[in-house]
Formats: C-alpha cells, sequence, structure tokens
DNA sequence: CATAAAAGTTGTCATATGACAACGTTTTCA
DNA sequence: TGAAAACGTTGTCATATGACAACTTTTATG
C-alpha cells in the first residue's frame, strides 16, 4: 500500500484487482502544497491530475469586471484538475490552487490517458468523475438560475455544509454568485 | 448502415471497427416525437438515451416558485438523457421533452451500460459525452453568475446562435435564469 | 511581536430585475 | 375554421443586490 487513501479511493469507486491498482497508484508521485499555491494559471495548459489526501482545491476564473468565480471546489479524498485545460489541452481559462496548505498526489496527463486506455477500471473512475462532476455542476444551476441570494445561502449551508468551515467567506461568495458584502448581509440575515 | 447519423456521429467521437459499429448500432431503435412530448416526467426513473437525427431535446426542473429552469438543451447529431436520473437511477427532478417534433433513436439502460463494459469505444464516446456536458455547464456557471441580464443574452447570441432560432423565448429565459418579460425588455434594447 | 495586508462587516445609494397586469399576436386542435 | 390557450410585449412598481466607502477584525510575514 504505497497511498492508502488513494487505494481505498480506487476500491470504493469499482472492482479492481490488485495488480491493476498498482499499476495505477504507482504513477502518482507525492506533492506538497502551500496555501494559495497556483497548481494551473491562467493561460497555461494543464498537464497534471491531482487526488487530494488532506486540504482543499479551487478552480475559478477572473470575469470580464476583474471578479472572480468559482467553478469548482474539491475536498480530500477526491479527484480534481483544471478539466477544461485538462481534456481540451487547451490554455486554460481558470486558475487551480490549493486554498489551504495540500497534500496531494499527482499524475501526469499522459500517464492519466495511458491508464485510461489500458486500465478499464480506471476508465471507469475517470467517467464516475465526469457524471458527478456534471451532476454537481447542473444541481448548480438549477438551485443558483432562480434563487435569490438567501436560498442560495440555504441551499450550500444544507448540501454542502463543510465548505462553509473550510473555505474563506469572498470564495464562498464567488461561489454563490454574489459579492462578498451582499453574502455577509444574507449571513446577518441568518 | 442502418442509422446513417448515428454511425458517423461514433465515428467522429472514437475509432471503432465495423463489428463494434454494429454491435452499438444495433441496440438502437427509432422514435419520432411529437411536439412537447414527455421522454422522461419528474418522478420516473430514466430508463433510456437517446440520440437525436432531427430535433431538439430539453431538460428542465420546476423551481420552488414554480417556475422552470432548464438545464440543457440538445440538438440534431448528438445524445441526451435526463442524465442525474438515468446515472443514479433515481426518480428524476427533471423533465426530459422533445421541444419540436423529432426523429430519435432510442436505447435502453441496460443495452448502454452493457456497451459500455464490452464495447471500449462506446464507453469512449461515453465519456465524451460526460466531458462535454460538463465543460458546457461550467461554462455556463461562469458566464451566467456573475453577468447580467443583457451580458447573458449576448454570450448565448455568440456561444450558442442556433439555439435563439429554434427555441421559444420562454425556454430561453429558463436558460438564462430571467423571467419571459425580462428577456423580452432585454431584446427590445438590442 | 509588530506591522502591513487581507478579509469581513456595515451603511448608503443606485439600479437591474422580478412580480404583476393589460394587451396584442400566434399557435393549437377540436 | 373558430375558440381558447399559450406566447410575447410593454408598462408600473417594489425590492434584492451591486458599487462604493469606512471601519474593524483576522491573518500573514519579516
Amino acid at each position: 500500500m504505497i497511498y492508502p487513501q488513494l487505494e481505498q479511493y480506487l476500491r470504493r469507486q469499482t472492482t479492481i484487482d490488485d495488480a491493476s491498482l498498482l499499476k495505477v497508484t504507482s504513477k502518482f508521485k507525492p506533492l506538497k502544497t502551500k496555501r494559495n499555491e497556483i497548481l494551473c494559471s491562467i493561460g497555461q495548459v494543464c498537464k497534471h491530475f491531482y487526488f487530494i489526501n488532506e486540504g482543499c482545491l479551487r478552480l475559478y476564473e477572473i470575469d470580464d469586471k476583474g471578479n472572480e468565480v468559482t467553478g469548482f471546489f474539491a475536498l480530500e479524498d477526491s479527484i480534481m484538475s483544471a478539466v477544461p485545460s485538462f481534456i481540451l489541452q487547451k490554455p486554460s481559462r481558470d486558475f487551480l490552487v490549493s486554498l489551504t496548505p495540500s497534500d496531494l498526489l499527482v499524475i501526469t496527463k499522459d500517464n492519466f490517458l495511458k491508464l485510461t486506455e489500458t486500465v478499464p477500471p480506471f476508465r471507469e473512475v475517470y467517467n464516475k468523475f465526469m457524471e458527478f462532476a456534471f451532476i454537481h455542476s447542473q444541481m448548480r444551476i438549477y438551485s443558483f438560475l432562480g434563487m435569490e441570494g438567501i436560498d442560495k445561502l440555504r441551499w450550500v449551508m444544507e448540501h454542502e455544509p463543510k465548505l462553509l468551515n473550510r473555505v474563506s467567506s469572498k470564495a464562498v461568495a464567488s461561489y454563490l454568485g454574489m459579492t462578498n458584502s451582499t453574502l455577509s448581509k444574507l449571513r446577518a440575515q441568518l
């Protein structure tokens, strides 16, 4: 067991024999990051995928007005990347950063792709990640398009309570599509 | 060539030999729908995936206030389903309907899953569909969370111009997260 | 530990958009 | 074809939220 957390994650997502498991995990390398360390910058082509042992990653853009908009948060025991850039292998429109000091495992894009082609259970894991990511994005669209601010806040409290403890107000606001000060006022309202 | 459009779609998405292609396409059955025909209703567990030869499908929810919120439109030469329900095999929170009379090919969930397990190129096609769907949802989140109405409208005009010709104003408004009347006023502004 | 920078709070004010209603137009289908 | 329903437009009004600023609190770092 080189990386027990990653192994458990893979076994939870799929049925995988020990040989394949080793084939997969051996391609990952440990990486410790600092607070606000940039894993992929705007303009870079993202060449890595990450497994989070501990910590928190954030994917976000800067919109036309210069405001940050958060696309995705990922916490421990999940995988993450600057997905659009990783998939399309085009310059990223997003930053991928570790919000807190994090304990990660990294795999290169080439190794990642080779594994999806040669280890069917790994392809399944990747596919499940995409399914989850899509369903999650759809939930956000449904929840945030119509709702008023106070209801969006309640929605996150109910559906992603961890986030509110782990992430700065500023980042939460950028995730809910409102300004800092509006979030602060809504919180005061309860 | 039983279903030339479907075959072309598959060949465009992946490299697939004729035997596999036949294995896949033979599991689809033609289905003609009327305008506003319901393919999956709220509460139903979605058991099918669809390929669109011609027409337009819409996935939408009814929010707490009774307003429609559109999660996804799909036009010809793409595949679609009530994805969250299909994946999780839980009662759907969405309606999946054909906005216009449509010419579809349908495959059952069981056959679909079997194909993803036994025909690797088909798994790849499904995976690419999920990747596209996720990237598209993320684009909407980035574009719609911060933007004002007029900019959202401009965004769709630029990125999905087909939609505005094919789809009712009401449906577009529910896709942009605004009311009918607001969209109408914004259109008047140009 | 001290200082600066970042984050969060709160207030005022302007405005984009929702709610609602009245009305005209288009579509549906019996 | 004609009646009824659905759709789209436009107006008025109320309000949630953004913009901005002043201030306090927390965090980062030498």
